[in-house]
DNA sequence: AATGAATGAGGGTTCATTCAT
DNA sequence: CATGAATGAACCCTCATTCAT
């Protein structure tokens, strides 16, 4: 169905800008749907409140996303991924930067994200705004993943004398709760935080907490 | 909209008797409506569930309640009136117990609370389930409360020589974090966790990160 | 759910007149949806038409119907039963009423049914108003059993010596075609027809043909 | 809408291609509209079906048809003209070829007219295929048109002691009917028949009925 | 007090049609 | 001529709420 006429094998300009203006418009449907689904859950948000924010016609939408729902699972896709995506795992034999500067790394990383996208991180950080238990279990299962990361990392850093003996499992959750909380307050204020500082003081509030004073620093 | 509270002396056995049948049925549709509440959250409920779990019928349900928003407030409410009900302000100066055993009272009093009413905790755990925006910021407002006691505390063992220097406010946030962090694992786990180990490694972990060492026991 | 306190064993006079409006609404709604169907089709009738045909709201319909499909499935059964229940089979060895009487009895019975619900037999005449092409293969279904029971017959005719010898199957398609051409006929002329002179004009036709013998090759 | 039919002289021959190419487009698109028409029905098909069908953008579609109306419309014209022009009235004064030899060569003529193209069949069997009530009424007044023929020409041979007394308007009825009911069965097997000796039976039905005669009444 | 039939606003989705490119 | 992105009216269906019994 694609034409075609006189030009050569390549992508012409005219398919190019065409493509462009498609991913425009998914992107404009997306930070559309993002805020609203941020503000009001999924259930609460309505298309209409979707289109209205994005400023486009009720089929429009449709054109662009087979349903509510999918919308929905493309964002909540790109966030997990997004995170995923930036953070890397602990190297303990790493030369050139300390674990604990690996860490700092990830945390710098990971809150930048989510504060360059604050409606982004509220749905990440609301399971309930989802649209249903499948979905919070998407979520879910992430969250379980850093956790288990987490729970190795600590039970590793015990095997090597590093940190202090305790129940790792819930220390992990403690710790991600930490972040999660962290995260929450800047969210609530409006003003961009300092970020290294953050993560500096969070550094410290963990640290300090699971090591066994003697072997560190 | 509960009736008697002075409760002048006229009052009969028969409006007594229907006093208590009416109070009954209440907390029969609160118990309902709490569950389906915290699996689906707000919006996904409805109240033909609701009144399904009740077994009671559609009009019953009006009998008692205003709308689908006031039993979720009269709930929302519960859950935060019980909570604070059980947190009690750390004093310094008290003989019989250490500060530290106090904050141990306190979460060991939160934690079964929690634990004893699931549903209940998942409301509290997910702000997303809530009916909207306004309803969300109760929530928020009660955790900015247990926040700003926090950092009060903090402060305030810092000016005691007790608390290393720090950001007291985001460490409060690390600290309610940890909590509900942990909190979430427990509610994660179906078979019920012996509290008072899980509040001493609450504890440890949040006191080895906050304390300066030679001050504490 | 069902209450009764201090009654007897049996339905209570309040849930039998309860029954009877229920089936008084439902058969309500039956017959606005089936003049709806009729004129416009299923895919073309609303349910917007049906519920002001049937001066009910919007919510009442799903009440009593799951969706336009089933109200649609229940008229369509309704009339394929009332027909079958309306054809009985030829006994050629009934001493009471020869073959040619057993048909015109079937006849009328046929006839008298489709002229006294009109709608009813618009959609039975026009598997073109169903809703899909699963639904039309119900009523050619219906068709199809017609024929091969005239096929049949007209076997067993010749092997008698009653009938003259045929390509039975299209001869069954024309007797059944021939039928429902009358029908058709009948339908669209307002007026109530003598039903009994119909049949005999239509089983002198099949019987017989159209011509006069003796002036014919 | 096709342009040309005078055809003044000065058509270049350009222009004669450029209308060839759009009666082409045309033809393509009833094509592909005729089948999707038939299979569906008209409120069930789609544009988009239809062009997928044909192969050609949405805007192309409105290029040619000013909706999806119009189409149907064309379509409809096209098999009831084509259907008249293969029916000849029946002159008794025909001295080559007898009255029923004169009905036999229109209905060979009409059935293979319908084999041919069994999308259009489809449409023309089945009102109900139609967009609406008025539609629908346009294939009913060609039906009647026939209809109207059949009963002047039983008159007729009435008149003339060729066919037997009767209601001439019903069976007139009848035998349009048997000749749908026949094609419906033709169109059902997907072997194309030997026109001829369907023909051959449908004409004895007719004729002669069903029975033996000399074993009756 | 209790019931459940009835209501209708509002939800997600489809699709004939238009128009800038 | 041809394209296909954009439009918005209209569709089927849900559900919080009311009210006669």
């Amino acid at each position: 169905m694609s034409r075609r006429t006189g030009d050569d094998s390549t992508t012409s300009a005219v398919e190019e800008r065409a493509a462009r203006r498609r991913d425009d418009r998914r992107a404009q449907i997306i930070r559309a749907a993002k805020q609203v689904f941020a503000e009001q859950g999924y259930t609460n948000a309505s298309i209409s409140q979707i289109i209205a924010n994005a400023g486009i016609a009720r089929g429009t939408f449709y054109l662009y996303f087979d349903s509510k729902r999918t919308v929905f699972d493309s964002i909540l896709g790109e966030v997990v991924e997004g995170l995923t995506a930036r953070i890397s795992v602990i190297a303990l034999d790493d030369t050139t930067l300390s674990p604990r500067g690996q860490v700092a790394r990830n945390l710098q990383r990971v809150l930048a994200f989510l504060l360059e996208d604050r409606a982004l991180s509220q749905l990440l950080l609301n399971p309930g705004l989802t649209p249903d238990a499948e979905s919070a279990q998407q979520l879910d299962a992430f969250y379980e993943r850093i956790t288990l990361m987490l729970t190795a990392s600590l039970d590793h850093g015990i095997r090597m004398g590093l940190v202090r003996s305790c129940d790792t499992a819930l220390v992990a959750a403690a710790l991600l709760g930490a972040i999660r909380g962290v995260t929450r307050q800047l969210l609530r204020n409006d003003e961009t935080p300092h970020i290294e500082a953050v993560v500096d003081e969070l550094l410290a509030f963990g640290w300090r907490g699971v090591v066994v004073e003697e072997a560190w620093d």
